[in-house]
DNA sequence: GCATCCCACTGAACCGCTTCACAAGCATTC
DNA sequence: GAATGCTTGTGAAGCGGTTCAGTGGGATGC
């Protein structure tokens, strides 16, 4: 090693110490336990802090102390309103908390799953918060074992062993399926995918039992995302087909799509509730206030959030990534009929 | 020290290279210049990895490479869609460089700010992107002035010696001041705030501009905060003003306020655009589908973060956080005019 | 047959902070 | 006045990687 002057970044809590005339321990504490030191060195520390411009490490920090202080949430799609909304709710319930959140979109993407929750782990995050796109339960299982705790987000029944925190998207779709029935519907369609979202096929399965039981037709118009363009795309097609084999009813698998599709409809002429009845899922705000405004499933999204994180906040309390654990909170849908649906003998 | 075994997290590095039969200079070779390892030391070491359920550490790793390989990204409401557009743009230019992208979210306030970029700053981030809230500029300069190099988002004119990216809201403003009185509007309000927003200043001087120009009265309609509910608050008042003292146009200094204030003037039974036209700024996807159709100006959100991510990178690699580096780039806003904003002798 | 060069690999030093056993100073207590 | 207990401070030993000067040995050149 040379002599020379490395072009070291900033000053040290060394630095600061030596500034102080005080030992490295004590700039530490004056850091992270300001009550243990003397009211004088106190002050001689935060001068020193303050005159050298010092900004701690956060790598040095993590790497001696072994914790992160922050989780990661992994989210479908950053640009639908129901997991900003879910977000916020994670964020305020981890702020309390004082964790810090990583936030990060697989875009229904398994690769960037993947990619994201290897970050995760990497980081050694505290803790991690999921809506799985499917088929990555081998890493989630194999993360979790390694110790690091998880909370599935907008999942219900499968991955047993897994704690989580959802609603229940069959009876989602059961009260949107029976509503279009109850307004008169005698073709459904259901507009939605991949069906390998969990969420796609519960809310398919529900709307199914529901057309089932009063003995009416449905079909599924599979979509390759669950965004305004697809929906656009399979609205247009809908408005496209002699009237004699278009549906009278669409359910969407979420309201991005049911809002897209809503305004194909509406730009092809097709009337909104009249000659098709259109509901969506979610409830964002935005869906009280479109053209026609739109029937959803609510799901409490933000509260949704609130309680992962606390769910997630207690396993991390007890220890071991709380493998036995296996732990559902459910949530029930509710219905909001609007007008995109009010018409004849509405329920 | 005692001898007893600590809950040591998870294999170590140095348990890699135990177990494969090669020093750890190795393995962190096998990791990251996988080129400079021989084909059959490659595969034992990655057999190793596997058998062992090794996940490298972020922290150490950071800690010793002084690089995070990451950037900040600090923006002023994570629910808002132009928000979220504009992450998006800035996720996708990050990623193609490689760079993890920490999101986080001021809410408008100038405290959390304080603290993000605190965070940011700490955990030795690239380079920050950033919505000021207002009033933070001397911390902005002095993380600067620290070595971290800094873009400001929807920023405009001030604090100069700062790269930023942004659009002329004092044009946009203009184009929907001037739109409105096209529209034959005689008593605009301005509904936005709070003032210490850069972009709510030029967004009104802009329509005053062309509002004095008319010789239109124009109204100040403070709010403290960008937000629907701030927004149907105000679309209430109006809504209850009597009909003299009402205005006939209505611009909102973004999209979140305009749509609520449109829904809050439609519930009371003032018609849009025929007793109050109504016109919004950021053009979010959900303008074009409101109840009646919004007027907006348009802002290419993406493209803004994809090219204050370009121009990040561009400094980060130049060294020495730019201080000289005075850069502005300017997009020019677009009038997206609608029904809410179609009537008499249209323009 | 010897000097030279490469290639693959080694391992100790270092990144910047936290921790914790220990010590010093000073009051109390009996 | 020695024992006891607090308060305040000390500083070396990690935390888990990356880096890079160096080593050893086979291939190449002449």
């Amino acid at each position: 090693m040379t002599g020379e002057a490395r072009p070291t970044r900033g000053p040290l809590l060394r630095d600061v110490a030596e500034r102080a005339g005080v030992a490295t321990g004590t700039v530490s504490n004056v850091l992270h336990n300001p009550g243990k030191v003397a009211p004088a060195t106190l002050a001689r520390v935060e001068a020193a802090i303050a005159e050298l411009g010092y900004v701690p490490n956060a790598a040095a920090r993590q790497l001696s102390r072994g914790r992160s202080g922050a989780i990661g949430l992994l989210v479908l799609d950053a640009r639908n309103p129901f997991f900003n909304d879910l977000a916020a709710g994670v964020e305020e319930a981890a702020g309390q908390l004082d964790l810090a959140v990583l936030l990060a979109t697989s875009s229904e993407r398994s690769d960037r799953e993947r990619l994201y929750l290897d970050r995760f782990e990497q980081s050694r995050v505290d803790g991690i918060l999921v809506t799985p796109v499917g088929g990555s339960s081998k890493q989630l299982k194999a993360i979790r074992d390694r110790g690091t705790p998880i909370v599935l987000l907008d999942r219900l029944a499968s991955t047993p062993g897994f704690i989580s925190v959802a609603v229940d998207d069959v009876e989602g779709g059961r009260l949107a399926g029976q509503h279009l029935i109850d307004a008169g519907c005698r073709h459904v369609a259901f507009v939605g995918g991949p069906v390998s979202l969990e969420q796609v096929r519960n809310r398919l399965a529900g709307a199914r039992r529901a057309v089932d039981a009063a003995g009416v037709a449905l079909a599924h118009l599979p979509t390759s995302r669950m965004s305004a363009d697809e929906g656009q795309r399979v609205g247009r097609e809908i408005a496209a087909m002699p009237a004699g084999e278009r549906p009278d009813g669409v359910f969407a698998a979420n309201d991005l799509l049911a809002l897209a599709v809503l305004q194909a409809l509406l730009l092809a002429g097709v009337r909104v509730p009249d000659d098709v009845a259109v509901i969506g899922y979610d409830d964002i705000s935005f869906a009280a206030l479109a053209a026609v405004p739109l029937s959803s499933v609510r799901q409490p999204s933000y509260q949704m959030g609130r309680r992962a994180m606390e769910l997630l906040a207690a396993v991390m309390q007890d220890g071991e990534g709380g493998q036995g654990t296996s732990r559902q909170v459910v949530f029930m849908p509710e219905l909001a009929a609007r007008a995109s649906t009010l018409r004849r003998r509405a329920g």
